[in-house]
DNA sequence: TTTCAAATTTTACAGGCGTAAAATTTCTAC
DNA sequence: GTAGAAATTTTACGCCTGTAAAATTTGAAA
């Protein structure tokens, strides 16, 4: 069977008595010809090892089978997550998913945009850096290109997913309040929209709940949050400035940090008997199980939200009209509780 | 400076009044045109807003600037740094990086190294699925395209980059007996060359030292390493069948499952007095520093290896001669004192 | 067997750029 | 100012597939 292989259409057809509009018919759409045909064809390429040239498809098509996927850090456990599980989706539809990260850098994320654009695909998926983003790049990308944002509402593209913050946010101060002593919001200098929303929905639960909000926002940026929470958590004890001594976090990875620099100044970290101090955090990262304690969080739903943007982008690139109105579709979240909150 | 969107490099060279071809050889390479002509150019592309179209530019080209990066598992912290650090590279060298992650799965490997060939790239560089990838289409596409392995050495490609287990390994099992007792190796049913490698290293070092070595493997596989090392570590705990107090885990990931374990059981972790157990891992991953004690381990040389496996590359690209022999280089691991161990 | 719609083949052109060869212009050195 | 080299332009063809339109064949129902 391993015969010489073939490398254009034109050969195959030839080889295989078949003509070539009518193998491009079939790599187009398999099941737009007759059952024999499509038999016939699909011995004849594998015997001859075709596949057809990318490049040359998609110089014609006005349309790529393209997805672009771009996220602001692919290394965080919940891009990472999120880009597995939109990957899949797309795969199994027939596209071609391309993952970007921006790496934490604006001008990387630029260069992905731009790379992305010139690839002219279908659509794409992107959660922006937020308040990192050259905003004048993206929204020009997003006139070019059928774009779902999620996790970081940036006011571009056809719609959005992500979580319901004040909701989910509410959730857990709530548990805290009801469990202790009311918490205090630990962050840092926001790096998105998402952040803000956080720590605003913290203020006003608590307000609604009847306790003052105390925020504590150290002044520092970047992806490293777990170093972060390290850190500035140390800094923190050592001065004693902790208003509360339950903390919730503005994400987990900052819990992370912060629970380890409870551990290194032997403070026992829970919400039971002998425990000093309450440490929660949000999104339920993947290794968020393995913290000692284990962290108490609430939970995004990535699932929902992964396949929710998924569909959306695929309506939108099936409805072939650009949307009139920007959808914003929200899940909520759930509450992990844990030993340490 | 708003003009019209030129689409087509004929439509340029019309408004710009330069000549196709020139301007063909300005996009291949900028420095094949002398200076005034490039500066031309470059008011010419930005005043237009030109992009040449990738899909085009390609098909004829023989080598395209595409480097293709393949990596196991994407959110694995270890890869995750590696391909930050190569993209950057290749972003830097004038290439065009393009990542994919088998997500731990061969069925995604082989669609990865597919769907990457048929972008026909000038090399990949990619880190297989180890004893999950199908060797016979690793090395179909190794045939086609130049490709360095880095980390996990399948014998296919024109070269090899990673760790010196060996020595690492060694490094680490000297410290801990110098330290205390020696240690057992705590492992799972192997994925791939390293751990094979690493296992066996524990093994001819605890003999050299004169010590009985005790390997812990357990009957689990996948990528979720920190869920088996707590799991498992749960499980020796309770049935008190660990035969050291002092335990060398196969990588970080592991290690910060058994930390884990160790905590909800109550025991004291770290190399102080009033410690019962010492753990410590292998890899230096980046929020082993964050674990609860803080990881005692090696550390692989990130940098070295992204970086020694990119220039491998670039060399066999620009020599456009296949490698007569195959080249390994490993790199040392050094080692990382914190406190559990 | 006839009939007609559906599938396939034939023919032909388009897409945007690489690239080769010959003709022309521009620059550098004398 | 001029020769000679280097850069640029002109001209023309090729890459591999998409796709449209007309001609032909195929298949299944009547």
């Amino acid at each position: 069977m391993a015969t010489h292989r073939v490398k254009t259409m034109m050969e195959l057809a030839k080889v295989s008595g078949i003509s070539r509009p009518t193998l491009s018919k079939y790599f187009n759409d398999p099941d737009s010809v007759r059952v024999s045909m499509r038999q016939k064809i699909q011995t004849a390429v594998e015997k001859y090892d075709y596949r057809p040239n990318i490049f040359a498809i998609n110089q014609n098509r006005k349309l790529t089978k393209t997805i672009g996927i771009v996220v602001p850090y692919s290394s965080d456990p919940f891009f990472a997550e999120m880009v597995r599980m939109i990957e899949r989706r797309c795969i199994d539809a027939g596209f071609w998913p391309i993952v970007f990260s921006a790496h934490g850098q604006q001008e990387l994320e630029n260069y992905a945009l731009a790379t992305l654009q010139s690839l002219r695909p279908a659509g794409a998926l992107i959660a922006p850096l937020g308040r990192g983003s050259d905003f004048e790049s993206v929204e020009r990308f997003t006139k070019d290109v059928p774009t779902i944002v999620f996790d970081s509402n940036v006011a571009v593209g056809q719609g959005f997913v992500g979580s319901n913050n004040r909701q989910s946010i509410g959730l857990i101060v709530n548990y805290l309040c009801r469990t202790g002593e009311p918490p205090c919001f630990f962050e840092m200098a926001p790096v998105n929209p998402n952040a803000n929303k956080r720590r605003d929905a913290y203020v006003r639960t608590m307000e609604e709940l009847g306790h003052e909000p105390m925020v504590v926002q150290v002044n520092r940026s970047g992806w490293g949050f777990e170093e972060i929470g390290l850190t500035e958590g140390n800094r923190l004890i050592a001065e004693r400035s902790l208003p509360s001594e339950t903390i919730l976090c503005s994400n987990d990875r900052l819990a992370v940090g912060l629970i380890a620099a409870a551990y290194q100044n032997g403070i026992q970290v829970g919400f039971k008997e002998g425990c000093s101090l309450r440490i929660a955090g949000h999104d339920d990262h993947p290794w968020s199980q393995f913290t000692c304690p284990p962290l108490t969080t609430v939970a995004q739903d990535y699932h929902a939200i992964a396949e929710h943007s998924v569909e959306l982008l695929f309506d939108i690139i099936n409805a072939k009209a650009p949307a009139k109105e920007r959808t914003e579709v929200l899940f909520e979240g759930t509450l992990v509780m844990r030993e340490s909150a």
